[in-house]
DNA sequence: ATAGTTAATGACTGGTAAGTCAGCAAGGTT
DNA sequence: AACCTTGCTGACTTACCAGTCATTAACTAT
């Protein structure tokens, strides 16, 4: 008896269908993505995407939201539960976390944004809320902590947590624009934070 | 006699194509931009269009380097004829230049590169030639001369002139996509120079 | 004026890709 | 085994748009 053409698993498909979805458009960008291509590295017939999504902007948003749901919770409990002082949670698990964005899926999410972001402007809100302002408001308030307990002096930078991560977009766009040319992307980083830290050190 | 319906201004055409182009590119981005649009901009017809142009890309390509033509030079030429000393012209002319990138078309250039460059090599190539390089090296050879006269310690920022301006790539990006969100990219970028200047200074 | 040159037009074509749907078959139910 | 439900297929439709070209008309030269 011959092995059925296709098995029915309704659950995973949704998954399946986005992962398939984001290699393509990390690849392509949104309008040059064909969902034709996402169906055949899916596995799955084109139709059957549309059983799960309605429209190809429907499944970008859930592209975008399915990588950003990860991850940042990480940081976000680090900065809250760490012991560290805060000039080494700066100079250690900080710094470890940005040094690995430049190269993750997050990158590649913030290309897409880039590109489409104009008329997906709920996106943008999506990504505002539950990353970008999260993670600066966590910077913000670890530098602040670290004012309130002495540590730090007050700068410009308490208000001003952009500055922490300003080398890590500057990371990002170089790698996706300039992946030729060569960069020490996390000496840039480590420099930025060493610089940082002797600027707003009490 | 009435008004003709067209005059024939050979010259002039080729410019008003990408700058209507500049402004269709800008909104919607390159796949997305129609020639029908960039066509009625430019106050012409569609076929005009392929008289001067040989394809999409091509107008695309003009239209880059059309505006990457302008301006670089005149930070070029100041930074090998000032007389200031090396800090002085950091925090005045050079700063100033940086605040101004954000707001000019330059951001939208960036925008398209980062959202078309990975199928248009070549057009990164010459953005690398003509703005990234150029630009970075005259940062960097002014920090070097500044160190060499004593001004400066020598310090990771002499290799690493990327530092000076990831807060003006910051602050693109947040315009592009935060504009709702407040951020005094001004100060963002005056305060990095500052914290840069007590880093090297001697 | 007249003829010649060429800038400019705009209806048309051909290819492409998002989205549809009638039918098929996997797997469950009795 | 016969029947039913529904996940899944893939050929098809429809709309759109880059690029073409036969024709027109603005300008030039004589």
């Amino acid at each position: 008896m011959a092995a059925p053409r296709y098995r029915r698993r309704k659950e995973d498909r949704p998954q399946e269908i986005t992962e398939a979805a984001f290699s393509v458009f990390a690849e392509k960008g949104y309008a040059s993505a064909r969902l034709d291509e996402v169906a055949r590295r899916a596995g799955v017939s084109k139709g059957l995407l549309y059983l799960y999504f309605n429209t190809k902007e429907e499944i970008f948003k859930a592209v975008i939201k399915s990588v950003v749901i990860r991850r940042v919770d990480a940081l976000l409990d680090a900065v809250d539960t760490t012991e560290l002082p805060s000039e080494e949670f700066i100079r250690g698990p900080l710094l470890k976390f940005m040094q690995g964005v430049p190269g993750s899926p997050v990158a590649i999410v913030i290309r897409l944004l880039i590109s489409e972001g104009q008329r997906h402007p709920d996106l943008v809100d999506y990504y505002w809320d539950n990353v970008v302002s999260k993670g600066l408001a966590a910077i913000g308030g670890f530098i602040e902590r670290g004012v309130a307990r002495g540590e730090f002096r007050e700068t410009a930078v308490s208000e001003l947590p952009q500055l922490v991560i300003a080398p890590m977009m500057l990371s990002m766009i170089w790698r996706i624009l300039f992946t030729k040319r060569s960069l020490d992307t996390d000496k840039l980083m480590e420099t930025q934070i060493e610089m940082i830290l002797a600027y707003i050190k009490a």
